[in-house]
DNA sequence: TGTACATCAGTGAACGCGCGTTCACTGATGTAC
DNA sequence: TGTACATCAGTGAACGCGCGTTCACTGATGTAC
């Protein structure tokens, strides 16, 4: 069934929609301005009248992804119930990195589209942004105490990376490929917190 | 000037060397069989001679890549002088991150190309290799005493976790672009050793 | 040492493909009076 | 409320491109006698 109008409606959120899908199923040189186009039963061309180029449209795509990133990384902190707040605040930094790690073991595609180049306008900002959400949790646990100060310049890219490199090579199979065919994810977020001098409670 | 003969000589391993060189400038979608055969001046079709198709060059510049990166490590692990085999055995660990991060930082693209698929025939076995180098240091701490043997288990995939996640970081501008602009690579080593339980002695 | 011939490693032309992008166009929408 | 017209958001055909891969071929090499 053709769609009941000649115009679409809301063809650009419907291409960026589009996009996601394709990149989610197949990565970013899944998405082809063709695909798309195909995929909305919409002309080739069309494209053009809200995107400068496939890249203007890859950039949304890269800002949806980051978003669904940082909510998925809220959602998590948002369950952490722990009323005392040195313990809460240890929690809520295993939250960040357990929502870091689930969203990317669920789509490891969006991941890599979320590291995709931004085409932000000047003085943008991304807000939710995955790595405000990692420095607040950062900040919170010098505030309670749970980190020593000397520690918290720079324990954002500490955190970051193990955690990344976690997702990535999970995702990848290079973990697989190596013989150590499963490790776990508490274990490595364990390994962080012991990095970074931070105590775990038991939970 | 035009090769001396019809033959070539050594085709196949003259294929594999400028594949490598174009991952080298532009990573894996760098290379086509037909840019290869044009900077060697050969005919598009002379690599099917060799090489099943693309994908079986790409294998190949993979393992060349794997190579050359345990090569690095291994180089910075000789470096070590330390005659104390505890101490040695710690500085050795470091020194393999190092040289992974020192090859991710001047070959990114090659780092990549490190993880594209192997096809490896049966019992093949690449040799060096960048996750047995790691994990030798690993045991060699253990046999020292310099890490606790509690901490062995799932050891290599969370060293090997922060220090690739730090290299595609970094490669990618994602540092940069939070405004961490520069962070420290001997810090993020030191780091992995807390998380291991490792005493770091002074250098 | 010389010749016949099989094998090997190249050639060059062609195939079909899907892509991004441009262009002149047209149908639908919305605004002014 | 109705009509004229500008603007907007699509269409569809075409462009040029570079790619992987196939094919029948041919020049060079090496081996048997």
């Amino acid at each position: 069934m053709p769609r009941p109008t000649y115009h679409h409606g809301d063809l650009r959120r419907a291409l960026v929609s589009e996009a996601l899908e394709l990149v989610r199923a197949g990565g970013p040189p899944a998405v082809t301005l063709r695909e798309v186009a195909r995929r909305l039963e919409v002309s080739p061309a069309a494209s053009y009248r809200h995107f400068a180029d496939r890249d203007a449209l890859l950039a949304d795509v890269a800002r949806l992804a980051r978003r669904e990133l940082a909510n998925r990384m809220l959602e998590e902190v948002a369950r952490v119930a722990d009323p005392d707040p040195r313990v809460g605040s240890v929690h809520r930094l295993l939250a960040v990195g357990r929502g870091y790690l689930g969203f990317a073991a669920h789509e490891p595609n969006l991941l890599a589209a979320a590291f995709l180049p931004a085409h932000l306008a000047d003085g943008e900002a991304e807000q939710p942004n995955p790595w405000h959400t990692l420095a607040a949790a950062l900040d919170e646990l010098v505030a309670t105490g749970a980190m020593p100060s000397e520690r918290r310049a720079g324990a954002e890219s500490i955190a970051w990376s193990a955690v990344h490199g976690f997702a990535v090579l999970r995702a990848n199979g290079s973990f697989a490929a190596s013989g150590e065919p499963d490790p776990d994810p508490e274990r490595l977020l364990g390994a962080i917190a012991r990095a970074l001098d931070v105590a775990v409670p038991p939970a």
